[in-house]
This record gives structure tokens, C-alpha cells and sequence, in this order.
RNA sequence: GGUCGCAUAGCUCAGCUGGAUAGAGCACCUGCCUUCUAAGCAGGCGGUCCUAGGUUCGAAUCCUAGUGCGAUCACCA
């Protein structure tokens, strides 16, 4: 029982005492740190069931908690807020039970349905940029976080390897490539085809102006531009199988798929199980028939399928093209049902995918419904804000992309620059430093995104790069090192350091404020993971370095006035430094042991 | 036009289920490295919480209407 709990009794059984009445529940919050006081009650609440001036009423529950509860050291009224003092022995308590626990705060796991989270499911036409980043960290985070709650997770993609787009690559390598691979070019596999995709492109927009100079209209060019009906072609033959094309989208493919796995390895996420919409389509169809036959979709006269949502606010939306070809839609039905075909322990889905589609799997969850599978109630759209540029959107087509590897690099060429001014690595070797530019860009990329509400769009300005100071990873990190040079310093003094801890010291402002800011690290996991918002995780993690900087500058650790408070502020700052590992951790952060 | 999301300091953002004088960082200004790493600490400057109503003892937070920005409403994915 915490101490919210613990005070929550006795405060009811005091105004049953008092007044003989009874609390439903009682609010508390922590007490402003210009009054006396470690937790607050609100009296004004109470006034519904008790009648009287709020101050008076505080003054006699604070009394009664004084007398009557040995945590409770003393009381003070403002307006009608009780603020409670309680008594080191507490916090000194709550800081034993938890110290030398590495797994504080994480959940030990639930016997309860599985979850998948999908992320980054991008296409194969080209490289991955700062769009797919935000959306890997985030779907990375999300997973990480629902496993430190308790949940079973499993990490999944759907990858888009179909369609007009990776024909237009495929169709601009076999004119103007000359046999080019990634290995006669040195490029990574999604680099090579992604130019090839930017070369239909440019071709494409000069047979339209070629066209336009002839007479045609604009919109008549678009659409009978050669290459365009030669795109459309390859795909016609994709789908009837023929053998050249196959081999080829395959070939394309997999020098995609080895230059994506690149990226993601140099980002740090993984995934348990990739699917394919190529794969999964055709399944899709099938449910289409099913559904079609138990009423939940209709035909149209030209043979299209559709389902009416209009019962549900929404409108009538299309399944199954009039030539019977699977659109977007069929194919996540597809892919939705084969997921718990493949793994029946799960419950439950998290899609990571971008706000503008917010109406489409609005719709999607709706049919999964309406087919009548019991796990579409648990399906969730983690949606999140676009990352613009301040020259507005990014097009990879028009090569205004900021690339996920490239990015990467800069920061970690950034950190390389804060590093070398600030000179404290004389003694590390090359890769060692190498390394650790790359903790510390990645660090700071990872930060900066992930502490921002998924929900709101981000402005990337590539020329003000993101900060290494203030609320940012790099001072997080910085602040987990300093940590590891004081233990590696006291490790020598005190290795019995954990059971030497006893109630005998008096805490000071700055130590209790740090371990009132570690009790809440449990409940903030929790809230994350049914929120699906790593930013409160940053957010708190940022909130407790704070705490701890200022810890640090106003109190000696190694030269405290006793051993035993030594050993304590030790202790307490190990805690610390494993709470900020934890936090990093599920964020997708990695901590240096020095920077 | 319908629907969804967002709007808080010059800029970037916190603000939990309504609670005390709305908080951080950046930027700008002051101090602090002979002592555990100054990527730090202590402090200053800076607010019509988009607007107007409403609910409430109490509203940045909840409700209604409006304004601005973004997205979406395809036999594209």
C-alpha cells in the first residue's frame, strides 16, 4: 500500500470520527513547494458531505492524523488545502524497499493476451526519412513500454511491397539503370532503387510537358504519359505472375529490405515478424466473400463490394474494386485476420500510423467488427502528428526528404564536434569514441521526438539542429554518466554499501524530494502504457535528472559528514541512475558509462 | 461543405482523472569550476492559457458556439 493509500483510510476515518459521515474517496496532490508539507488534501471536496468553513475542517482532520497516525509528523491549513509533513522514516523505508531492485517500476507479467504492435511499414520504392523515423521510435517506444507494464508484445510490420509505386522503380532501373546493383554502386539497396523511383519521376514530368507542348491538356498528359501506361503494364503482369517481372520485384526487393534492415539496426529497433501485403491480400478477399454472403458488405450493379457505415456516422466505403482487384482495404483485413491466425495469444493490435489516416482505420476496426471478431474491440491507432519541414511537406519524389541515415550521422557528427571542445575523452580509443557520438546523436534525435505528444505535428528545421543542452537526451545521458564516475569512485570505500542503510539519518530537502520523485516511477509506466505516450516517460525522466542535478550541486555524495550518509546518498543516486536506464530503455535510448 | 486533430512565454514544449501565485528548456541578462564530470547549478526577464458564453466553491483542463492551422472525405496506398 502506498501512501496515498495508507492516508486515504485514516483521513475517512477521521471524518467518521469528526463528524460522523462518510468519504467516498479523498483527493490528493503533492504540496507546492512554497509551503511546509509533503502530500495535500483538498478539503474542498469534502464540503459535500461534511457542512463548515473548509479551513476549520482541515485544521481538525490534520489534528486527528497528527494524533493518530506515527507517519504523520505534522500539519499546516492554507485557505482549504491540508498540508501533510510526514516523517522521514517513511520515505527512508519506501527508498529500502526499492534500492538494488533493477527491475523497479516495470511490471512483472500479466497472464493476459498478447498485444501486437505494428510499426514503420514502409514502402519498397525508396529510402526511409525523418517521417518513418518518428514513426519507428514511437511504434519502437510503445511496444517497449506495454512490456514494461506487463503486457506480452509483439513487434510486426506490414510492408507495402506491392503496387504502381515499386512498378515505377522497377520500370525506371530496367530503361535508364544499365544493370547498376548496390554492390557495382557501393549505394544501399533503398538508396539505388529510391533514385530510380526520383528518375521515373523526372521522366515522367517531362513526357507531361512534352505532351502539354503538343496541345493536350494537362490532366489528359498525366494520364497518357508513355511510361506512365508502361508502369501500369508491369503492374497488370505483376499480378498475372509473369516470371520476368516476378524476378525482377523480387531482385528490387531484396536490396530494399537489406538497406532497410541497415537503417533499422542503426536506429535500434527490431521487429519479431515482418508481413507482406503481397501476402496477404488475397486472404483479405476471402473475408470479402464471407462478409458478403453474411450481409455485412453489399455489391454494386458494376460489381463492386462495399460496406455501409452510414448507421455509423461514417459513409459507405469501398472493399473490392468493380474488377475485383484488392484495394488498402482489403488487404489490412487480410493482414488483421492473419495475425491472430499466426498468433492466437494475441488480443489485442497497436497501429502506428500517421494522422491522415485516422479515417481509414476508423473504418477498418468498424468492419473487423462487424465481421464479429471478438479481438477487433482491442485495436488501437496510435496516430501521430506529421514531421514537416519548414519548406512544408516532405516529397520524396521531389528529393525534399531529410533521410533517415543520413540524419543520423549529422547528429552523431554533432555530438563528435560538443565532444572534442569539451575534451574529457583524451583516453578513449577511436571506436570506443565512435560509439559513443553515436549514443549521444542518436540519443538526442530520439529524445527530441519522443518527448513531444505524438499528437502534435512536428516542425523540423534541419538548419537549427536539435539541441544537446536543457531538456534533451544528451543531458539526460550526461547526467546518468556523472552518476557512474561517482560509483566507480565510491565502489572502492563501500561494497556492503546496500545493508548499511539504517533509519538513523535525517533526510535532507533534496534527498526526499528524489525519492518522492522515484515512488511515482511505477504508477507513470502504467499511465504511459495506457495512454501509449512516451513522452510521459521523458518527461518524467527529465523531471527527475532535474531533481537530481540539483541534488548533486547542493550536496557532497562522496564527501557527506558520516559513512552511513554516504553510503545513503550513494545508494540513492545508484537508484537514480537505474531508473534513468530503465526510463532510456524503454524510450530506445542507450545511457554512456562516461561522457 | 461534413468529420477528426491541434491552439499555453519571442521560439520548442510540460501541465495526471477540474484545485493554491500556470511550469520547463532555448534565447537574453547576473552569479558559481583549487572540492564527486560546468552537456551542470543558483537566480533574473518574459503569459489575454485563440475568442465568447456556460457548468462549478474553483476552469488552461469539462460543455456549447466561433476563429486560425493541419488532416481527411478516391475503384491511391
Amino acid at each position: 500500500m502506498n501512501l496515498q493509500e495508507t492516508l486515504e483510510l485514516h483521513v475517512k476515518a477521521a471524518i467518521k470520527a469528526l463528524f460522523q459521515s462518510e468519504l467516498e474517496s479523498v483527493e490528493f496532490q503533492a504540496t507546492r513547494k512554497e509551503f511546509a508539507g509533503d502530500i495535500t488534501v483538498v478539503v474542498f471536496p469534502m464540503l459535500r458531505v461534511v457542512k463548515g468553513n473548509p479551513a476549520v475542517i482541515g485544521e481538525q482532520v490534520g489534528q486527528y492524523l497528527q494524533d493518530n497516525v506515527d507517519l504523520v509528523k505534522g500539519f499546516n491549513v492554507v485557505k482549504g488545502f491540508l498540508n501533510i509533513e510526514i516523517d522521514d522514516s517513511y520515505y527512508i523505508n519506501f527508498f529500502k524497499s526499492i534500492n538494488g531492485n533493477q527491475n523497479y517500476g516495470f511490471a512483472e507479467p500479466k497472464d493476459d493476451k498478447a498485444i501486437m504492435v505494428e510499426y514503420s511499414s514502409p514502402n519498397t520504392n525508396k529510402p526511409l526519412h525523418l517521417g518513418h523515423v518518428r514513426n519507428v521510435l514511437l511504434g519502437y517506444s510503445v511496444a517497449e513500454i506495454l512490456k514494461a507494464s506487463g503486457k506480452k508484445v509483439y513487434k510486426t510490420q506490414i510492408i507495402n511491397d506491392r503496387g504502381i509505386h515499386i512498378c515505377k522503380s522497377m520500370l525506371a532501373w530496367e530503361r535508364f539503370g544499365n544493370g547498376e546493383t548496390p554492390i557495382s554502386t557501393g549505394l544501399k539497396g533503398d538508396k539505388l532503387v529510391g533514385n530510380y523511383y526520383v528518375k521515373f519521376d523526372q521522366a515522367y514530368k517531362a513526357e507531361i510537358s512534352e505532351l502539354v507542348t503538343q496541345g493536350k491538356s494537362e490532366e489528359e498528359a498525366k494520364k497518357s504519359a508513355p511510361i506512365l501506361l508502361a508502369a501500369q503494364e508491369m503492374l497488370i503482369k505483376w499480378e498475372a505472375g509473369d516470371e520476368d517481372v516476378v524476378a525482377l520485384w523480387e531482385k528490387m526487393n531484396a536490396w530494399v529490405y537489406e538497406g532497410f534492415e541497415e537503417t533499422y539496426k542503426n536506429i535500434g529497433v527490431d521487429f519479431d515478424k515482418y508481413y507482406y501485403e503481397s501476402q496477404t491480400y488475397l486472404l483479405g478477399k476471402e473475408f470479402i466473400a464471407e462478409g458478403l454472403k453474411t450481409g455485412v458488405f453489399f455489391k454494386k450493379d458494376d460489381g463492386s463490394v462495399w460496406c455501409d457505415l452510414t448507421e455509423d456516422g461514417l459513409d459507405e466505403k469501398i472493399v473490392l474494386r468493380s474488377d475485383g482487384t484488392a484495394v488498402y482495404m482489403t488487404q489490412d483485413i487480410g493482414t488483421a485476420i492473419q495475425r491472430i491466425k499466426d498468433y492466437p495469444d494475441v488480443g489485442g493490435m497497436v497501429y502506428t500510423v500517421g494522422n491522415e489516416q485516422d479515417y481509414h482505420f476508423k473504418v477498418l476496426f468498424l468492419i473487423l467488427k462487424k465481421l464479429g471478431f471478438d479481438w477487433a474491440k482491442h485495436l488501437f491507432h496510435l496516430s501521430y502528428g506529421m514531421v514537416d519541414l519548414p519548406s512544408g511537406k516532405m516529397k520524396s519524389r521531389e528529393g525534399t526528404v531529410v533521410d533517415a541515415d543520413d540524419l543520423i550521422r549529422e547528429m552523431a557528427d554533432t555530438a563528435e564536434e560538443i565532444s572534442n571542445e569539451l575534451g574529457k575523452l583524451e583516453d578513449y580509443s577511436e571506436d570506443e569514441k565512435k560509439t559513443l557520438y553515436k549514443t549521444i546523436g542518436l540519443g538526442a534525435l530520439k529524445y527530441y521526438i519522443l518527448k513531444v505528444d505524438p499528437k502534435k505535428r512536428i516542425l523540423f528545421d534541419p538548419k537549427e539542429s536539435i539541441d544537446f543542452q536543457g531538456n534533451t537526451g544528451p543531458f539526460i545521458q550526461y547526467t546518468y554518466a556523472r552518476i557512474q564516475s561517482i560509483l566507480r569512485k565510491a565502489d572502492s570505500k563501500l561494497d556492503k554499501a546496500s545493508n548499511s542503510l539504517n533509519n538513523q539519518i535525517v533526510l535532507h530537502e533534496k534527498e526526499k524530494q528524489l525519492i518522492k520523485q522515484l515512488e511515482l516511477f511505477p504508477e507513470v509506466i502504467q499511465n504511459a502504457a495506457e495512454q501509449h505516450s512516451p513522452a510521459l516517460i521523458a518527461n518524467y525522466t527529465y523531471d527527475l535528472v532535474k531533481d537530481f542535478n540539483s541534488f548533486y550541486q547542493n550536496v557532497s555524495i562522496l564527501g557527506a559528514d558520516t559513512d552511513v550518509e554516504r553510503d545513503f546518498r550513494v545508494a540513492l543516486s545508484k537508484s537514480v541512475s537505474q531508473i534513468i536506464k530503465n526510463a532510456f530503455g524503454v524510450l530506445g535510448i542507450d545511457v554512456p558509462e562516461r561522457m
